[in-house]
DNA sequence: CCGATATATACAACATCACGTATATACCTG
DNA sequence: CAGGTATATACGTGATGTTGTATATATCGG
C-alpha cells in the first residue's frame, strides 16, 4: 500500500476519510456509521494510519481517530501542474459558453452537441506532427 | 476499475499521466520512455481510456494519446473540502517553516508521489481534547 | 499483394488485497 | 479478580489486478 492513491481506491477507506473530515471518531462509531464489521473498519484504518492519513489518540478502551493533513496536501501538490494544464480548457469552454451566450447567430454548423462523455474515439486525422526528429522505423530491440 | 484513485494507484498508470501531462505520446513514445513492454503499455492506456483520462486520435497505424482534464478535475473538487480542513494547519506548518526555512513540498516532476509520510508526524501538540465529559462506559448495541 | 510496423487483445500464471472468523490484548466496573 | 466492552491481529479464502507470451488487426511501403 505505498501510494495516497492505493490508499484512496478503497471506497470504505475513503468514506472514513470523508467521516473524520468532519469530526473525529472512534472505531465504534465508524464501524456504527458505515455498518461494517469491527475487525474490517479495524484494519482499514490501520491502513490510513501507515500511510500518514490518520492518527489515533487513546480514550481508555476506545482509540479516537482524526485526520491529518499531508497526506492529501501532498496529493493537492501532485495535482498542481494539472491544474494549469485544463486551465487552457476552462477558457476554451468559456470562450464557448461566451460565444453562445453572446447570440447564436453565428449558426455554428449544426454540429448537434456531441454526446461525446468520455472514451469515445473521434474520427479526427491528425498531421504527423512528430517533433520532426523521430523517423524511426524499424526501432531493432 | 471503478474510481479515479484506483486508476491511478499504479505506478505505471501515474507515469504515464505525467508524460501526456507535458505533451502527447504514441505507444510506441510512452513505451519507449517507461521501458515498459509494449502489451503493458496498451493495456494501461486501456484502462486510462475507459476511465476518461486519455483520448486516443489514429494516426496511421500508430495511436496518439493525449489527456483529458475531466477525472483529474473531479478529483480536484472532491480534494476542496479538504483544503479548508487543512488551512489551519497550514498555518502551523507555516510558522513552523518560518523557523526552519525547510522547503520541500513541492509538486513532483515526474516523481511518483512518494510513499506517503506515514509516522513522521512534526513534533506536534496534542491537545487532551478527550470530549472529557463522556465517560461512556458499556452502550448497549 | 507481401512483408514490416504499430497497436490491441486473449489467455494463463502469479501477486495483492479485502473480507470473515476466531482470538488476543487492554481497560473499565463492580 | 471476574466479566464485559473496545479494539487489534492472525489465518485462510476468494476476488481482482498486473504481467508475460502469444496472437490478431490494421496500415504502410514497394
Amino acid at each position: 500500500m505505498e501510494s495516497v492513491f492505493a490508499v484512496l481506491s478503497e471506497r470504505h477507506r475513503l468514506a472514513i476519510v470523508s467521516l473524520l473530515l468532519e469530526e473525529e471518531h472512534s472505531v465504534g462509531e465508524l464501524e456504527r456509521r458505515l455498518r461494517l464489521p469491527q475487525p474490517t473498519v479495524s484494519k482499514h484504518l490501520r491502513v490510513l494510519r501507515d500511510a500518514g492519513f490518520v492518527e489515533v489518540t487513546p480514550d481508555a478502551q476506545r482509540r479516537v481517530y482524526r485526520l491529518r493533513p499531508e497526506p492529501l496536501q501532498s496529493l493537492d501538490a501532485w495535482l498542481a501542474p494539472f491544474r494549469r494544464f485544463w486551465a487552457p480548457h476552462l477558457d476554451a469552454l468559456e470562450r464557448h459558453l461566451d460565444r453562445q451566450l453572446d447570440g447564436e447567430l453565428d449558426a455554428p454548423r449544426g454540429a448537434p452537441l456531441g454526446p461525446a462523455p468520455g472514451s469515445d474515439t473521434p474520427p479526427r486525422r491528425r498531421e504527423p506532427r512528430a517533433t520532426s526528429s523521430t523517423p524511426r522505423k524499424g526501432s531493432p530491440r
